[in-house]
DNA sequence: TCAAGCGTAAACAGTT
DNA sequence: CAACTGTTTACGCTTG
């Protein structure tokens, strides 16, 4: 009855690639539903979101690195056809390269499945020096990358015109097929190396999987190529060449380098990448023999045309990705040289560079701070900055208590801003989100307009705004009337059509200060945090209008009670100041004559229907009506469409 | 080591 | 009768 139906980019847990279900920490099946959620409690949400970076970052140049390799055996093939046959029309434009994108698909890692593959980070501090490392020297060859294509671009323009006189012949196209199919199998087996190479990332803490991810809106890497495609491409170019490197447990990208940090030189990665590519271009010198062959067997003919040409928009493609990467990491890195004094003035999608590694990755890294293009929907967001803030009051609720798993331990606390930060986040990713139930369900009750929800209308709550509470429904949903049932701090209102829940903020006051501890720091960070709410959101709502996901609210436009959470999450953090700092003012108007008033707990002293509603309107709000509740299902309506 | 908090599972009873 | 709702208990895990 209660399963609830989206419409909307709904993820399908199961399109998970089994590659990675014996690493998923929380499983989508009841059997593992036992298991622990050590995730939370073993990584900061910085190394998650560095390495997250890293790892989009990676992939686009691995896909870049590709490009050029593909570009280069194009303009081989060019080089050698002559201009004597004649202008024929593309009446081939059936593209060879994405022949095997249909059967590479099962197991293509998309960005987004990077994103939350690596959400769940185990990560040294060492190894998070190493990974800045490497963004650096990625940036940097990004940036050569991006030169080099421009001259291969016009290059294959040229010899475009060139070859659209040139003629056809059948006996090449079979060659060219031939090719092709050999490609193909080259891939197959890059497949299995990388497949081998995320197993063994994982076995070194570097990557864990959440259980059940789902996959999300596949957002095309760019507009033209989907991810298969790119990583399709990745894989024949590092499928193409060193095989010592692909037969070595180090063949990744995410092994590229600890050393071209230099912004001089070629770096060593590229030409690690490309042995037989420098990057001013110079292919066909060091590669006579694979020219003549070429020259030999690969004439122009109208499919040589279309892949030239499909490969000329991949390579716009990748520029344009590669561009917005850039400027992406450049506003990062201009972040972090500012946040220091100015936390506010540059809104940055993802705030990716823990503040550990902020002097280092920062020095290297353009000053020029570019707007933020967020190509994909990113992960929870938690800032740790130190910058000043201020925590501007609200009357408006608060989620509550933090689970502590998820971020004691290493004191960066999952605050209540980043659920409001990253709502879009936890709608779309299957992630579990870092709060107990009793502060979502509270959340939830508060965010209703009369401060009461049914409990059915709670489980929608939670099944619209986390997607991971649209599985495994009969777990949560067991939880969630054990914390109604358990906790005080929420009361049961008999109604005329049934029964709501309402919260009594003075007991759920009570709990807040054994979760939140009176850690100068752990708060600091708390504010730091919320300062960054605001653009995070709008980054976030950027990256998710980039990539056409829906947009389905967020906590400045749309959806009124996503605004509510946003600054329920403000609340928060000035809650845990009054705890914790008896300096800080206890500007809750809203809420303290609530607590001075509260009176009624329905568990602990049941009364008649009668008696209940007048004492405990003090919680459910004054101009509350029972009788008009009963049709009020508001936001709920579109999910239950499809109830049972 | 212990207590507290939390999540999960499950049994049970009452209600719809 | 089935499904839902609500309560309660038990257990394991994490954290301080």
């Amino acid at each position: 009855m209660f399963q609830c139906v989206f419409s909307s980019s709904v993820l399908q847990p199961h399109r998970t690639s089994c590659l990675f279900k014996h690493l998923f920490y929380h499983s989508a099946t009841p059997a593992s539903q036992k298991q622990p959620e050590p995730i939370y409690s073993k990584k900061t949400e910085i190394q998650r979101q560095t390495v997250r970076a890293l790892s989009v970052k990676l992939f686009i140049f691995s896909a870049l690195q590709v490009a050029r390799q593909l570009l280069l055996q194009q303009q081989q093939q060019q080089q050698v056809s002559g201009l004597k046959s004649p202008k024929r029309n593309d009446k081939q434009p059936a593209l060879q390269v994405p022949v095997s994108v249909a059967m590479m698909t099962p197991q293509v890692i998309t960005p987004q499945q990077m994103q939350q593959i690596l959400q769940q980070q185990v990560l040294s501090p060492q190894q998070l020096q190493v990974l800045l490392q490497q963004q650096q020297a990625l940036m940097l060859q990004q940036q050569q990358l991006q030169e080099f294509y421009k001259k291969q671009q016009e290059q294959l323009q040229l010899q475009l015109l060139q070859q659209q006189h040139a003629g056809k012949q059948p006996k090449e196209q079979q060659q060219v097929a031939t090719q092709q199919l050999a490609f193909q199998q080259q891939l197959l087996q890059m497949q299995q190396l990388q497949q081998q190479h995320l197993l063994s990332l994982q076995r070194q803490g570097l990557l864990t999987i959440q259980p059940g991810q789902p996959a999300l809106p596949l957002q095309p890497l760019t507009q033209g190529m989907i991810p298969a495609e790119l990583q399709q491409l990745w894989k024949e170019v590092t499928s193409a060449h060193t095989p010592e490197e692909a037969t070595g447990n180090n063949h990744s990208s995410l092994d590229l380098t600890t050393t071209c940090v230099s912004s001089s030189a070629p770096s060593k990665t590229s030409l690690i990448m490309n042995p037989h590519a420098s990057t001013n271009g110079q292919l066909s010198v060091h590669t006579p023999k694979r020219e003549r062959h070429l020259n030999s067997e690969h004439a122009l003919d109208d499919r040589s045309t279309a892949q030239c040409r499909v490969q000329m928009q991949v390579v716009q493609q990748l520029e344009l990705q590669l561009a917005k990467d850039k400027e992406r990491l450049q506003a990062m890195m201009t972040h972090l040289h500012v946040k220091s004094t100015e936390p506010k003035t540059a809104p940055q999608p993802l705030n990716l560079v823990s503040s550990v590694t902020l002097s280092k990755s920062a020095s290297e890294a353009s000053p020029q701070s570019l707007p933020h293009t967020p190509t994909t929907p990113t992960a929870p967001i938690t800032p740790v900055t130190q910058g000043p803030s201020v925590i501007t009051t609200t009357s408006m609720h608060t989620v509550g208590p933090i689970r502590r798993r998820y971020s004691d331990k290493y004191n960066v606390p999952i605050s209540s801003a980043d659920i409001a930060q990253n709502q879009e986040f936890y709608k779309n990713a299957e992630v579990r989100p870092p709060f107990t139930y009793a502060s979502l369900i509270r959340q939830a009750i508060l965010e209703s307009p009369e401060k009461q929800l049914t409990l059915n209308e709670i489980y929608n709550w939670f099944t619209r705004m986390f997607a991971y509470f649209r599985r495994n429904a009969a777990t949560w949903k067991n939880a969630v009337r054990h914390n109604l049932s358990l906790h005080k701090c929420f009361v049961r209102v008999e109604n005329v059509k049934g029964a709501v829940w309402t919260v009594d903020e003075v007991e759920f006051q009570k709990r807040r200060p054994q979760k939140i501890s009176g850690n100068p720091s752990l708060i600091k960070n708390m504010q730091s945090s919320h300062a960054y709410c605001t653009p995070l959101n709008a980054a976030l709502q950027a990256s998710m209008a980039e990539n056409s996901i829906p947009l389905y609210t967020t906590a400045s436009m749309g959806n009124p009670s996503l605004g509510t959470l946003a600054s329920a999450m403000r609340e928060e953090l000035n809650g845990a100041m009054e705890h914790t700092n008896s300096n800080e003012s206890d500007s809750s108007p809203g809420r303290s004559p609530l607590q001075a008033a509260h009176p009624v707990h329905v568990k602990e002293e049941p009364l008649d229907p009668e008696e209940a509603e007048g004492p405990l309107s003090l919680v459910t709000t004054a101009n509350h009506s029972p009788d008009f509740d009963q049709d009020r299902d508001y936001e709920d309506e579109p999910v239950n469409e499809d109830m049972e």
